[in-house]
RNA sequence: GAGGUCGUAGCUCAAAGGUAGAGCACCGGGCUGUGGCCCCGGGUGUUGCGGGUUCGAGUCCCGUCGACCUCCCCA
């Protein structure tokens, strides 16, 4: 093999490239129900607005992203994330002067230069979901609830099966806000100092960078330091308190399970008060499908008016690798087969079909027609291969007389049809059956 | 970025240092007016790539690229 795709980026062929198009069809059907406006932004910003959105000492900049400076020295960096170009959007396009909340939603690719492996690609596709303008929690409930029920749209079916309606689960915690953040913080700072020495050395370093990091740190060592301390909740504000407590509240009346989880933290610093991911089953260690939270200061640190807001990102090749080994195949199968296969029986005939498969496209049918001189078995047996689901023969015989033969690959019936009644039948079948 | 497993035909996989194979798929034919089934024929290959050891390497060694797993990190 001469040429292989570059490490962490994949094709989409057409089996796998349904699946994907069947997914974002359910997404955005139920993102118009909450009337989010989808949007496109850039695949390229300039590498400063990724720094001061995310973080300068966070990994993802520091070691993740695709950066590098363009013919005029510019450093650009190919967007790991969408949040930052869309606040840089609607501060650029004076968005924020319409009606709140600004409910807006982009379907693209993301690059991360990370080391690659299964539901981990160096170029992977995310919906991402973001609503400006309120501070209230009935804006997140709703939002958790819509990604919920995103990811669990190509399951309908089988939303009684226990295995399925257990296959994602929500975690919750609160990050506080600017006024009680900086407490937790210290209080990390103080007591983890004493133990430095017993935790691992990334944490050792996070303690200088990002010491909420830590939290999560999987290290034995460093969780037994961590179950020490005093939860994050213990240093929560009046405000943060009743924030969260609100939030819970709202979970519970709308039957929404979730769990929490007080060490979740998030790879992006401008994260505050709530915080939330949605894992799924038999991903192995990269199993967070959906990830998101509120970000009250983000607009205005990035030279915008303030403009509270939160958001949820959904990998979809991670959602597809939780569902697709309960769907069915035969779903995808209609996307990929003509309706219709025009079999032509010698040359003679293939202006004829030519004209007809034309006449069938304008009428919104899907349409093959091979100009081949084959014989008729041959010509049977790819439409059998590509599972159409009806055959017109056109022979000499049939021409003369103004008519084809309409054949029903499932059943195996046929009959002699003239061309003026062909497309009512057809559409009769295929487009108001 | 660190460690590990793996890489043979389009796909799934054999070949335990000695002639590169099977099933499925594919192509041609039986079969120029009827698909699925069947029969006959065809291996379609730079064994990921590059070196090395050896009389001889798909097999052993080194490097490299890629996939997967763990870590890191994250969607």
């Amino acid at each position: 093999m001469k040429f292989q795709s570059v490490r962490g980026f994949k094709d989409w062929v057409p089996e796998e490239f349904i699946r994907y198009e069947h997914l974002i069809d359910l997404a955005k059907a139920i993102l118009k129900k909450y009337n989010y406006q989808e949007v496109k932004i850039p695949i390229l910003e300039k590498t400063e607005l990724f720094i001061r959105s995310i973080g300068e000492v966070t990994d993802i900049v520091q070691k993740e992203t695709y950066t590098f400076q363009d013919r005029n020295q510019e450093f650009l960096t190919l967007r790991p994330e969408a949040t930052a170009g869309i606040c840089r959007m609607v501060i650029e396009n004076g968005l924020f002067m319409r009606p709140k909340p600004l409910k807006f939603f982009t379907i693209g690719p993301m690059f991360r230069h990370e080391r690659p492996q299964k539901g981990r690609l160096r170029e992977f596709y995310q919906i991402d979901v973001e609503l400006f303008g309120n501070l209230t929690p009935w804006y997140e409930v709703e939002l958790i609830k819509m990604g919920l029920k995103i990811l669990y749209s190509p399951l309908k079916d089988l939303s009684e099966d226990e295995e399925i309606k257990n296959l994602f689960t929500l975690e919750i915690n609160s990050l506080g806000c600017e006024k009680c953040r900086p407490n937790y913080k210290n209080y990390l700072l103080s007591s983890l100092k004493d133990s430095q020495n017993l935790l691992c050395n990334t944490c050792q370093q996070r303690l200088e960078r990002n010491p909420f990091r830590i939290l999560d740190c999987k290290n034995p060592n460093c969780q037994t330091e961590i179950q020490k301390l005093e939860p994050i909740h213990k240093f929560w504000c009046e405000d943060c308190e009743l924030h969260f407590k609100e939030l819970k509240e709202l979970l519970e009346f709308l039957d929404l399970k979730y769990v929490l989880n007080p060490y979740l933290v998030r790879g992006l610093d401008y994260y505050t008060r709530t915080i939330f991911e949605i894992k799924g089953k038999g991903l192995g260690a990269q199993d967070t499908v959906c990830a998101g939270g509120r970000y009250d200061k983000l607009l205005e640190e990035l030279g915008g008016p303030f403009l509270p807001a939160i958001g949820f990102a959904i990998g979809i090749e991670r959602w597809e690798l939780c569902i697709s080994q309960y769907l069915n195949p035969q779903t995808f199968l209609e996307r990929l087969s003509p309706q219709v296969f025009i079999a032509l029986l010698g040359r003679e005939q293939f202006n004829e079909g030519l004209k007809l498969a034309e006449a069938l496209r304008e009428a919104d049918l899907k349409v093959e027609v091979l100009y081949e001189e084959k014989s008729l078995k041959a010509l049977l047996r790819e439409a059998d291969k590509l599972s159409s689901k009806k055959v017109l023969i056109l022979g000499e015989e049939e021409i003369k007389e103004g008519k084809v033969l309409l054949k029903d690959m499932l059943q195996g019936t046929q009959e002699k049809i003239s061309l003026e009644k062909l497309i009512p039948k057809l559409k009769e079948e295929f487009i108001y059956p």
